[in-house]
DNA sequence: TGCCTCATGCTTTTT
DNA sequence: GCATGAGGCA
């Protein structure tokens, strides 16, 4: 296709004062296909971006931009594109900076939605707020543990029981809220009433707090954004002006607040696209609504629906195979994936694994087949080339055990993010306090963080002392100190704590000294370095690490203020990708990646759709785990390879599992069943699922699993194959089920707290039962039996 | 105050 | 199987 081809919908899109400009060369247009085109060159009014995997929207959305640039339809300064991660906003940036050649003048307002939204709010803090309290222009940012801290603090203040609410679930509850942009204010009684009845009280008196503290969480930074829109029109319209056009990526994962944020900024001039994939929505978990991206054409009539359905990542039996199980899901906005590469390549591999371990062991013999070069139409691969996806974080350490023990090189990727660590947040504690003496949430974290003796009783007098005279709580133990109301050791430090912090905020307010070697300083001084110095755990001089990298950070900003104000959003998780290693993640951590070969274990019914999901969200949930599955499969681009085992150790025991449901929704012409290695004497590979039938039986017992071929398992693996598909079931099987425990699936029980419920599965001595309230699994001990149990044994 | 022991309860986690 | 939190004791 040349680039010509469409050249009439070029002009007529086009004013003839900007085509005389765009008669400059655009070669940034070359090598788009026909959709993509379109897709760059619809740049007024609101189009809806269908880009499913693979299938270049970053390309189209960062050419879209350049292409806004050199029509000269607007500054850059004027474009408003949001993304989710910073790494999605970095990649953007780099491409369009290559696009135009080393003469960008950066995107000001390319960035997250956070990030944009701290930068709008710190410019209109002071409208924030209610009645005499409002926020000021250099509020800070909670993390979870600032956050999770200040709830306990609200919870013991009401007397609730912190067991019973804890306030981990308060926490949900408030972000849940503040995902739909629910204020205290307009929360619908039946919701304010959650939480022992005190939801909304708390909700109230949490954000009363946060002002207080000067402070704001995530979620609060789109509210407040959508509170200020809607309560200052003028405010509204001088945003609305400034942003001609806005470029929304990933926008199935929006939430009701973010969505009510981009309408409004968009409301004026509609100029607005919005590129997803309602196929890959997976984060309904976190508050986001694919119901946006189903209703954009409502929402903005008139809008353009641009599909790019072109994928340029997979082969296509791996595509065949994603499209297959994504048909299943009902209330899409369909796409139809195609690829113009004649090799189908490889078929998606199918194998069933006796247990966990082994289907370990199995992928890492495939992946040091991979590296000796042995393996057939894949030929030679890099381990950067290949990656696992996991459904849960806790399958890795499988992976971990087994790849250490071979020596496989892998890193894993996810997992607690830089400035989530605890000496990150300690560190950056300290400077909070440094730069603002008032924050009373550092001053909690770090007041006896090293030791000085100073527990809960000392903090207790400081803050009521603080209470009395009205004050902050480093004034407050300044005034302890002063009147003496502790008594020995802890009187001493907390003095020199003091008096430390009051030197140090004397020197950030001087601009002569360097921030970097006051940051350094404090650490020092207080004794912080010298805590991690002397710990003794394998993990200390990681940390240490980490606080010299902390400190390197500061390089980039001019004060310690400045980098405050930024870090908490901006700050990277450190993968520093160091030779050759095989990727270990989570299917979510997958998105946006892809890699040439593919392993996706775990595909159990429970595991993979997670019981969880199905439980709390049923139908959506369940296809919302298959999106995830549709997501883990397009990441391959040559080789896909899915995989289920029988048993699994879950919590420390061994559960039995059966294949996931997933499995038999994959097309049989597109998947090539392979036979695990070891299916001789006894056999080790097929036994699925069904040690358990007898209870009481050890499933590593060899006679458990002589019968391998008669079990259903192995007869809906054969199924599989064939295509067709035996019914489904879903009964939880009970493994090295305790005698004492006298309960059998089905079961009515009684519970002291949760009351009745139905006995869902066993495991040991502990039972999973099905309350009204949700599932519990609960040790056998503290049941008793229900009304008339239906005695009916494990059904198969 | 802080260390030790015991009980408990678990997905996913862009910011 | 592990991390977290509460309660007991020095």
């Amino acid at each position: 296709m040349s680039q010509f081809d469409d050249t009439d919908a070029f002009e007529a899109a086009v004013p003839l004062s900007q085509r005389a400009m765009a008669a400059r060369p655009t070669p940034y247009l070359d090598g788009l296909n026909i959709a993509q085109r379109e897709a760059v060159e619809a740049l007024d009014g609101p189009v809806l971006m269908l880009a499913g995997a693979g299938t270049g929207k970053t390309r189209a959305l960062t050419t879209r931009i350049v292409h806004l640039l050199m029509l000269g339809k607007a500054r850059p300064g004027q474009i408003l594109a949001v993304t989710f991660t910073n790494k999605a906003a970095r990649e953007m940036k780099n491409r369009i900076g290559r696009l135009l050649g080393e003469a960008v003048e950066g995107m000001p307002w390319l960035g997250t939605f956070h990030s944009i939204s701290v930068k709008i709010l710190r410019r209109h803090a002071e409208l924030i707020g209610d009645g005499d309290l409002h926020l000021k222009p250099s509020f800070t940012i909670l993390d979870t543990d600032d956050q999770l801290r200040l709830m306990k603090q609200l919870i013991a203040a009401e007397n609730l029981d912190e067991k019973r609410w804890p306030a981990r679930q308060l926490a949900g509850l408030i972000d849940s809220w503040k995902n739909r942009c629910i204020t205290p204010a307009k929360l619908p009684k039946g919701e304010s009433r959650a939480f022992d009845g005190m939801g909304g009280q708390l909700y109230a008196a949490y954000q009363r707090r946060l002002l207080e503290l000067n402070a704001v969480d995530f979620g609060d930074l789109l509210m407040h954004c959508v509170t200020l829109f809607q309560a200052h029109p003028d405010v509204l319209k001088g945003w609305q002006d400034r942003f001609r056009y806005i470029l929304v990526d990933e926008y199935q994962d929006t939430n009701v607040a973010q969505y009510m944020w981009l309408r409004l900024l968009a409301q004026a001039h509609q100029n607005i696209c919005c590129v997803g994939d309602d196929d890959q929505s997976i984060y309904g978990w976190r508050g986001a609504e694919v119901g946006n991206i189903l209703r954009f054409e409502k929402d903005f009539p008139g809008a353009r629906v641009i599909r790019l359905e072109q994928n340029y990542r997979s082969t296509p039996n791996i595509l065949a195979a994603a499209s297959g199980l994504i048909a299943e899901n009902a209330g899409r906005l369909g796409k139809t994936l195609w690829t113009d590469a004649e090799d189908p390549g490889e078929k998606v591999r199918l194998i069933g694994h006796w247990d966990s371990e082994a289907e370990a062991r199995w992928i890492g013999e495939e992946i040091e087949a991979f590296q000796g070069g042995h393996r057939h139409a894949v030929g030679k691969v890099s381990l950067n080339d290949i990656a696992i996806l996991v459904r849960a974080s806790h399958q890795m350490r499988a992976f971990e055990d087994r790849f250490m023990t071979i020596g496989l090189p892998y890193r894993v990727i996810g997992g607690p993010r830089f400035y989530e660590r605890q000496e990150i947040r300690d560190a950056m504690a300290y400077f909070r306090l440094v730069v603002s003496p008032a924050d009373d949430l550092a001053f909690e974290r770090i007041v006896n963080t090293p030791k000085r003796g100073l527990g809960d009783k000392a903090v207790q007098t400081i803050q009521t002392v603080a209470r009395q005279n009205g004050v902050g709580l480093l004034e407050g133990a300044r005034i302890v100190v002063e009147e003496g109301h502790l008594g020995g050791r802890g009187l001493a430090n907390l003095r020199e704590f003091v008096q430390g912090v009051g030197r140090w905020h004397g020197e950030a307010l001087d601009s002569q000294s360097s921030h970097i070697e006051l940051a350094e300083r404090i650490l020092d001084e207080s004794g912080y370095t010298t805590m991690w110095q002397n710990e003794k755990t394998p993990d200390a001089p990681g940390r240490l690490d980490n606080l010299k990298e902390l400190v390197k950070a500061l390089e980039e900003f001019e004060n310690l203020q400045g980098f405050l104000e930024h870090v908490a959003l901006v700050m990277d998780r450190d993968d520093g990708d160091a030779g050759e290693e095989v990727s270990i993640m989570t299917l979510h951590a997958a998105k946006g990646l892809e890699f040439p070969i593919v392993f996706l274990p775990g595909w159990e019914d429970g595991l993979f759709p997670s019981q969880r999901s199905m439980d709390e969200s049923g139908q959506r949930g369940l296809e919302e785990e298959r999106r995830l599955a549709y997501v883990g499969i397009t990441r391959a681009e040559r080789l896909a390879t899915i995989s289920f085992a029988g048993n699994r150790r879950l919590y420390g025991q061994w559960q039995s599992s059966m294949p996931s449901r997933f499995v038999d929704e994959l097309p049989g012409d597109h998947v090539e069943v392979l036979t695990p290695p070891g299916l001789y004497g006894g056999g080790y590979g097929a036994a699925m699922a069904f040690a358990g039938a007898n209870a009481g039986t050890d499933m590593h017992d060899r006679a458990a699993k002589a019968d391998v071929y008669n079990s259903p398992g192995w007869k809906r693996m054969q199924a599989s194959a064939a295509g067709r598909k035996p019914p489904v079931h879903k009964v939880p099987v009970v493994i090295d089920a305790d005698p004492a425990a006298a309960f059998s699936v089905g079961d009515r029980v009684f519970h002291q707290k949760f009351g009745n419920g139905t006995v869902m599965g066993i495991a040991e001595d502990t039972v999973t039962v099905q309350f009204p309230t949700g599932f519990k699994t609960i040790k056998a001990a503290y049941l008793q039996p229900a009304g008339s149990a239906a005695g009916d044994d494990v059904p198969f």
